[in-house]
DNA sequence: TTCCAGGGTAACG
DNA sequence: CGTTACCATGGA
């Protein structure tokens, strides 16, 4: 044998509270997911890494840690770290949830479900195109729907590898017209905005760096500039991708049936409800958004 | 068949 | 400025 198996295999260390079997829920829970596959407790994922497809999964290590095996060959120094780095922002494995659960601890909405979904951290969209698209996509249909027309975006535009998808990049995207969107059966509006955040990415108009290089409430104004943006896809970006703890996609339909299930309502909340009901979540909005949106399935 | 779905835009008072 | 029609289709 010329190469020793373990030299494909890294260890991942994460912080006590982080159950990976929480993220396996959240990951596996739709049969049409196109990007990651989810099978046996592990995850599989590809990425490129400098022009270089680079296929790997994710399983339960010892106590404390994720166990990173490469499958299409050994990585070079580079792409371990890249893999790494990935996957420790895809699972928001650098994130002190003490604030978050001694938060939640004292109220009464999230109280229950911190006890229940403890380790579950937000599962992010590093990709900023992604995330866009992903939101456009899932603006005002069933996320059945969207998770539908996701897959036939990725396996019309973007590249394949072993059976393995990769998405669509902003630079092809941009080249599209409406109407070979709407063969997808994108809606004409969302077919545009999805164009035109497209051209926004690939000419650095909008970039993830720039926008971690504001505030919070800069980096959503600048988004909400664009056509499609809105204040809930902002927030939903900010909270995905961009890592913001205080981000809250405030007239969320699914936010808004988590929390009138939570508490038994015979009607979902208003808006100033949810924003007296919030008050307690200042700058962990975000977590307290997911952990809801978890006790949904 | 009806109603709703992880909203947003543009037109209208 | 706040409100309303419209987008468009799948899923329950």
């Amino acid at each position: 044998m010329p190469f020793a198996v373990s030299e494909s295999i890294c260890v991942i260390e994460v912080p006590d509270a982080f159950r990976f079997q929480e993220a396996l829920v959240y990951l596996g829970r739709s049969a049409n997911e196109c990007l990651y596959q989810v099978e046996d407790g592990c995850v599989r994922k590809l990425l490129k890494i400098d022009g270089a497809p680079v296929l790997f999964e994710l399983s339960s290590g010892e106590v404390g840690t994720l166990l990173l095996r490469f499958l299409n060959g050994m990585p070079s120094e580079a792409q371990k770290a890249a893999v790494v780095e990935y996957v420790r922002e895809w699972l928001d494995l650098d994130r002190d949830l003490a604030p978050f659960y001694a938060m939640a601890a004292e109220d009464s909405i999230l109280k229950s479900l911190a006890e229940k979904y403890y380790g579950l951290r937000v599962i992010r969209i590093p990709d900023l195109f992604e995330a866009l698209c992903w939101a456009i996509m899932g603006q005002q249909i069933n996320l059945a729907f969207a998770y539908t027309l996701k897959r036939r975006f990725v396996e019309a535009f973007g590249e394949s590898f072993q059976s393995y998808w990769l998405f669509p990049r902003p630079e092809q995207v941009a080249t599209l017209t409406v109407d070979e969107l709407r063969e997808l059966q994108f809606t004409g509006k969302k077919a545009e905005y999805i164009i035109e955040v497209a051209q926004q990415l690939a000419t650095g108009k909008l970039s993830k760096q720039a926008l971690l290089e504001l505030t919070p409430a800069a980096a959503e104004k600048q988004m909400v500039k664009v056509r499609g943006i809105g204040p809930w896809t902002a927030n939903y970006v900010r909270l995905r991708c961009l890592g913001d703890t205080s981000a809250f996609p405030l007239a969320d339909v699914g936010l808004h049936n988590a929390i009138k299930a939570q508490l038994g309502l015979e009607r979902k909340p208003t808006l100033t409800e949810m924003e007296h009901l919030a008050r307690p979540w200042k700058n962990w909005e975000a977590y307290a958004t997911f952990y809801l949106w978890r006790s949904l399935y």
